[in-house]
Parts: structure tokens; C-alpha cells; sequence
DNA sequence: CGTACCGTTGAGCAGGCTCAACCGCTGTGG
DNA sequence: CCACAGCGGTTGAGCCTGCTCAACGGTACG
């Protein structure tokens, strides 16, 4: 069933951004239908509810997980009880980053999930074997740590109605880049360790930027963009 | 010339952390004497003084670098005006991010450095024929990931002496884990750009670390180190 | 030897954190 | 179907720490 799941999508199960402009570089961001059979071979196909951890940092790294669907969070909790939330991942994303045989991060689902298991030994032999494959993996590594670079930008706001800003900027791309409603599955609780602020401040960030009539949060889960010139503006003035 | 010298390294060019532990991590972390004569065949080595830059960010992207001697800073700067650093490189570390044809950081050499380039489209090449070079790139690649995962957890503290703390143990890894002196090449500005501090904090932190017996700072350019135990405390206490 | 920049120190301010109370939604069980 | 419990979210008061602006000292480089 794995099989035919993983095989039938005509979409890369990568997302990425090339190294390279061009042809050559969009090519490069898909993949062929043998190799989406070859990692449907070795992975399994997971169903996980909302709010479940899929391993947690220090736990025995066996695995590597790609998105199919849904949203997962990858965070660390430090010793004085702070969670810092590391990234948002999204469809087509790939998280297991792990060192010495450990995860470094402990992982969550947000939304109900749908995941592609790929165990670490077997996928190793495969990409050793495939280098598109692996140049596939290599692009989406550059690419989250091009992505890990931006959040310590954000972070280096000082003011917070200006990382909350970004981050709904950041949202926003995840389902189109002229998008009025942004969902926003996660929790306060979850920006707030993502943006580096207590969920206080993000309240409050968040009414600052409903009096300056930028965004408004309708509900927990949704904010809408009322006026994108100024967020763009307010993103921008970094 | 340059050829002889990359070959004739007994270590690897590349430094980097391997995804599994045992006896097959630990190969993966060196290159065989083809990988690098490959590598340097396709490179040319650069010698640099202290402060130069060597691109700009969204100049047009066209070689990767790897760093065989000398420190060098990946940064950028902001519309503000504020720099923000993203990491100190050191040998064997590769740099040279792009995206869409351009690099997305500024970099500069802080001491005088040497530097191998690898034109990016023959590397690409290399990489595809040659899947276990391709993997120690990926490695490297995930290694740096990880690194800028740690920046943004050590810029999430509050306190301004403990992530100096954190950053003098970080330089300290690059020396020795047990080194008592740790060599700074970088200005305090630099430090304070890769803190998210400003440089008049990183000054009053590194008061306040004295002040508590922890690290003396001699000259601008060493750190000497002098209860590794209270140290560690601190840097653990995030 | 001079000069410009790096680094340090001080005063005052601003913004975010903490603690605390309250509100509102959601989901569960009777 | 409704009531209640619990948690996520919001709002307020006061504190704390890092930023800004400013002046001064030292050092490295031309």
C-alpha cells in the first residue's frame, strides 16, 4: 500500500530549493518514479493523530521521516524547562536529524499526520547507490539549514510585534504567497518558543498588530492579512 | 601546486560529525587520497589576509570553499544596519550557501586564511559520479545544520553572561574540550553580531565573568578559562 | 608617531519577562 | 444534550536586563 501511495504522487515528496537557477535546478528538485519506488520500498507509511510525538531528543535515531501530510514541530527541551521549538514542518519536509546514533530534537505532530517512515541503515545503502537521490537530500539539508539561518535572523528582532510579523510572513508561503488567511495550526505556546518569546508577548505582539491594522487573529488558528503592503514593509525593516 | 598539497593531507578536508556512530561513521568522516586529488583537481587554492571579504551576499554564486587554514565569518547585514553573524569557520569547514544562483551570506576572512574554491558546477559533476564524496558533503551539510540549530537555542538565553559563557565554550571545542586558553581572532563586534548582543553587552558580560571567577579575558584576542567546572555549569543552565 | 577604530564604562530608557488573575473554548462524561 | 473541568489564551502590574547615546582610553596599523 506504501508502495502505490508514495509512487502514485507526481509531486516530489522533497521540497526544496535548488543551489542552482535554471532548467537543470528544477529538474533537480524532483523525483523520478524509480527512486520515489525505491523509497517506498524501504519506508513505511505512518498515520499519527494530533499532539503525538514521534521520538524524543536522545532516544536511539533509527529512523528518517518525510511529510506527507500534515504539520510536525521539532523543538528541544532545555534543562530550566524552556522549550525552544526549532521549525515548523510542513508537507514534503524531511526531519531525523540525528548525531552519534541520537536525535538531537524531540518531534511532534501538530495536525493529524501522515508520515513516511525511511529507516537510517537501508536509506544510507540507497543513497550511496543513487547519487540523484542523495543530491535530492543533499539540496533539502541546504535548504533547511538556509531556513535555520532565517529564524536566527527573526530572532534578533528585538521587538516582538515584528517577529510575529515574520513569522505569519513565514506561514503565509506555506500555502501561497499572496494568501489573505494564514492557518496557524500550532499552539501560542509554540510561536512562542519558536519566535524566542514568552506566550505572553505573543498576545501581545499579536493585538499590537491588529491595532496597527495589519493582520487580524480571528481565532486561534487563523490570522488574515489585511494590509500586506505594511507587513511586508514592517518584515522587511529588519 | 595546489593539487599536491590537498593530496597530500593524511586528514580529512572536511569536518564533520557522522549521522551513525560506530567503525562505518567514522570512515565516512575522511576522504580517500582519489576523493581529494578529484577535489583538487577541479579547485585552486586562495591565500587571504585578515578582513577581506570574499563574496557579498547576492553576488552571483560560483564556487563552494573550503577553509584549509585560517578563520573566517559568514554574516549579513541588515537594511538596519545591523550585522548578524551566523558562524565562525574554521578548517575544514565548507561554505559557500546559495540559492537561486546567488549566495545568501556575506563572507570575510577575520585572520589571514587559505582557502581551496571548487567552481560549483563541476562540483556538482564530482558530487553526482561520485556518491560516497556526495555523502561526505551531505554530512558536512547536516553537521552545519545542527550547529545553527545550537546558535539559535544559545541566542534564546536571556542572560547576556551565559551566552557568553556558551560561546567561549564553543571556540573552546575548536582548540581542545580541555583547553584552558581560547584563542578569539574574531573583534568584539563579531562576537556580538553572533550573540545577538550588542558589542557594549558582550563587553559588560565578559566584566561579569571575571567579576565571578569564571574566564579572564588577558588581551582582546584570549580567553583563559579558569573553573572549567562553574563553566560548564553555566553553559548547561539554559 | 599619529590616527582611526576597537573596546570599555556610565546614565537613562524601553521593551520583554514574571507573576497573577481572569476569560473562553474544547472536549468529555453523565 | 448539557454541565463542568481543564487548558490555552489574554490582560494587567511591576521588575529586570539589555539597548541607546555618549564620552573616554588603548592599541594596532599605516
Amino acid at each position: 500500500v506504501a508502495i502505490k501511495r508514495i509512487a502514485a504522487r507526481r509531486t516530489s515528496p522533497l521540497r526544496a530549493i535548488p543551489f542552482e537557477k535554471g532548467p537543470l535546478g528544477a529538474v533537480r528538485t524532483r523525483l523520478t518514479d524509480r527512486q520515489r519506488e525505491q523509497l517506498a520500498r524501504i519506508g513505511s507509511r505512518m498515520r499519527l493523530p494530533p499532539r503525538t510525538t514521534i521520538y524524543r531528543q536522545g532516544s536511539n535515531a533509527h529512523s528518517v521521516f518525510v511529510i506527507a501530510e500534515g504539520v510536525v514541530t521539532s523543538y528541544r527541551d532545555m534543562p530550566s524547562g524552556k522549550r525552544v521549538v526549532n521549525s515548523f514542518l510542513f508537507a514534503r519536509d524531511l526531519f531525523g536529524l540525528s548525531e552519534q546514533g541520537q536525535y538531537v530534537n524531540s518531534t511532534r505532530t501538530i495536525t493529524r499526520a501522515s508520515l513516511y517512515r525511511l529507516p537510517l541503515d537501508e536509506l544510507t545503502v540507497l543513497l550511496k547507490h543513487d547519487s540523484d537521490l542523495q543530491f535530492q537530500f543533499l539540496v533539502k539539508v541546504t535548504h533547511e539549514l538556509r531556513e535555520s539561518q532565517r529564524r536566527a535572523i527573526l530572532v534578533n528582532r528585538r521587538d516582538a510585534a515584528g517577529r510575529l510579523a515574520m513569522f505569519v510572513a513565514m506561514m503565509r508561503e506555506h500555502v501561497d504567497a499572496a494568501a489573505t488567511e494564514v492557518p496557524l495550526p500550532m499552539t501560542r505556546s509554540d510561536i512562542a518558543g519558536f519566535l524566542g518569546l514568552s506566550s505572553e508577548s505573543v498576545s501581545r505582539a499579536a493585538r499590537e498588530l491588529e491595532r496597527r491594522g495589519i493582520v487580524t487573529f480571528e481565532n486561534r488558528n487563523l490570522a488574515r492579512i489585511l494590509d500586506p503592503a505594511r507587513l511586508a514593509r514592517l518584515v522587511a525593516s529588519v
